[in-house]
DNA sequence: CTGAAAGCGCTTACAG
DNA sequence: CTGAAAGCGCTTACAG
């Protein structure tokens, strides 16, 4: 019942530890008689390294964790972006043969549990993505001296390494857009004031307008479905003349889209509404939904790169991805 | 830069290493002025116990991994339901402080990625979720004799103690309560045929018609978006007179919603529209969408307690949650 | 109650 | 090219 050991592979083989460790490593100085000896004693025996053991020596775990940073409310959790960030870093790790380790820090003593799990020596590195403004923990991580890299600049540590999708120049896009269909009054939807993207977004919002003397209308969501819904009836009560809204996410255009419908205005003949992130639901809105893309498996690839930049000069900067706009029938 | 091992707080504190250990691992039997002694040493010199020098020895990691067994389409990493499996799963684990280790198997080379993970101990046990019919990844998994629990009943080890909504019982529900509203020919949008919970949901439809009378119409989908699309459109050309339609998941649903739209059928007024697993998206849909629900939350508990289960008396069996009818205005 | 010693399963200089 | 030995950082009987 127990798994055999280096040891008992190298009595079966009669050879020594060390060779049989050269061989399950691949070192190419072992005679081929001794490595066929070895494999066939490995093969017999079932052997497979005890990672455990070999970890205490090497000082490397070949784990990495990513590490998901909410409030307690669970925003990200519940988007759909969660799922692509999962699955996109899991599958770039897997290409550079990296074990991810997902830990989901959704309170302060889950935030406790993190640090200690890092602490511990349990990855060689963090990707992070914090969705959460005044979280501390990009900062504590910051401090264990592990190479990390993020999804977004961290609010507490802007000295990490982080790629992000071009906030400012998209909500650009999305607001040229609308001008450009000749809408008048355009209102914003933005997320949570203190997240840099939401800050980001808003100010390419606004900056868009100001240059065409426009005034912005805007109105406060934190990216979920239900304060899409919310922030869309406040605006058409501060504004009822207003023929487009930019919704900083998806998730709060999908809320939105559902009280224009209640309201009685039609999209996007009353009012025109565009997106930002590109989730598979926006092609399943009625309409289906207007929005500004930027491929997570892109930033995927681009944090592990940062990652194993670290890991060899010690040094990665910032990448700014650039976004596309997809225009459907919303807009 | 090097972390201070128990051997630098065994200095400093001046005393052996042996009660540097029991200090850190909370034995009672030190005096409390050594105790105190070592504590002092430990806070001095941020000494955080290396775990995998601990797991070594106690041959115990106190992680689990999470396996995603998903078809190359990625059909289940897509979904929200596999957020809520993660964040569940996640959630449930940490409050019996184990950690999870997420592994996405979506190829053939990542399968045997995750075997030789788990044969190497990086694990204690796995929680497996398959959404994959012919995938022999369970099997493979049992072999290695950790303990284990999945979520659903993998076809490849059906011996595998498993966690499942009642999906006949749901489909049931779903149909009764479409025939009290008095639809009369109630077509189906089933799974993946190859996965058990699809043939439960279809063998729940098909028997609840089959006792009032009433034949089945059937159109096979897999769990997208898209496939409930077009499963709609081929149920409407098999019988334009359909009135009702029950899809075996909320994804499939939104498809057929946005294909009748399209066909310029009303919901409910022409055709009602029921899912399966009210996700968060159901509540958005237009109209809203009537579903049924089995709580992710309650499945992860569940699984966790089998696994901690098996831990304990190597003893566990399966758990059937019950499932619950949400009434929208789809039906 | 405390400490010296052995050992968990590997890797890696160091001799030969 | 191969092997004996030391060591990675802990825990845990075993004496005292």
């Amino acid at each position: 019942m127990k798994r055999p050991t280096l040891e008992a592979v190298a009595a079966r083989a009669g050879v020594s530890k060390s060779t049989v460790s050269r061989v399950v490593n691949g070192d190419t100085t072992v005679t081929p008689n001794f490595r066929e000896l070895v494999l066939r004693a490995v093969n017999e025996l079932g052997y497979v390294p005890n990672s455990v053991a070999r970890s205490l020596v090497t000082q490397r775990t070949n784990s990495i964790a990513l590490v998901v940073s909410d409030p307690p409310a669970g925003l990200f959790s519940d988007d759909p972006m969660f799922s692509a960030v999962v699955r996109s870093a899991s599958r770039a790790l897997e290409a550079a043969s990296k074990q991810v380790v997902l830990m989901l820090a959704g309170s302060d003593e889950s935030r406790v549990r993190v640090q200690e799990y890092v602490a511990a020596g349990h990855v060689d590195g963090v990707m992070l993505v914090s969705f959460y403004g005044a979280d501390p923990l990009p900062a504590a991580l910051m401090r264990m001296g592990l190479p990390m890299a993020s999804f977004g600049k961290p609010v507490s540590a802007p000295s990490v390494p982080y790629v992000d999708n071009d906030n400012l120049g998209g909500a650009r896009q999305a607001v040229e857009h609308l001008l450009s269909r000749g809408r008048r009054r355009i209102a914003t939807i933005s997320g949570p004031l203190d997240m840099i993207a939401s800050q980001d977004r808003l100010t390419g919002y606004r900056e868009t307008l100001r240059d065409t003397g426009r005034r912005s209308i805007i109105a406060v969501g934190d990216f979920t479905r239900v304060s899409g819904d919310q922030a869309m009836c406040q605006l058409l009560e501060d504004d009822p003349g207003l023929d487009a809204v930019f919704a900083a996410n998806d998730l709060m255009a999908i809320g939105a889209l559902h009280a224009l419908r209640r309201a009685g205005r039609r999209v996007p003949d009353d009012v025109a509404v565009v997106g930002f992130d590109d989730i598979e639901a926006a092609l399943y809105t009625d309409p289906p939904l207007t929005t500004v893309r930027s491929p997570m498996a892109d930033q995927a690839l681009a944090v592990v790169s940062l990652l194993l930049g670290l890991f060899e000069d010690g040094r990665a900067d910032p990448v700014i991805l650039p976004t596309e706009l997809v225009i459907r029938e919303s807009s």
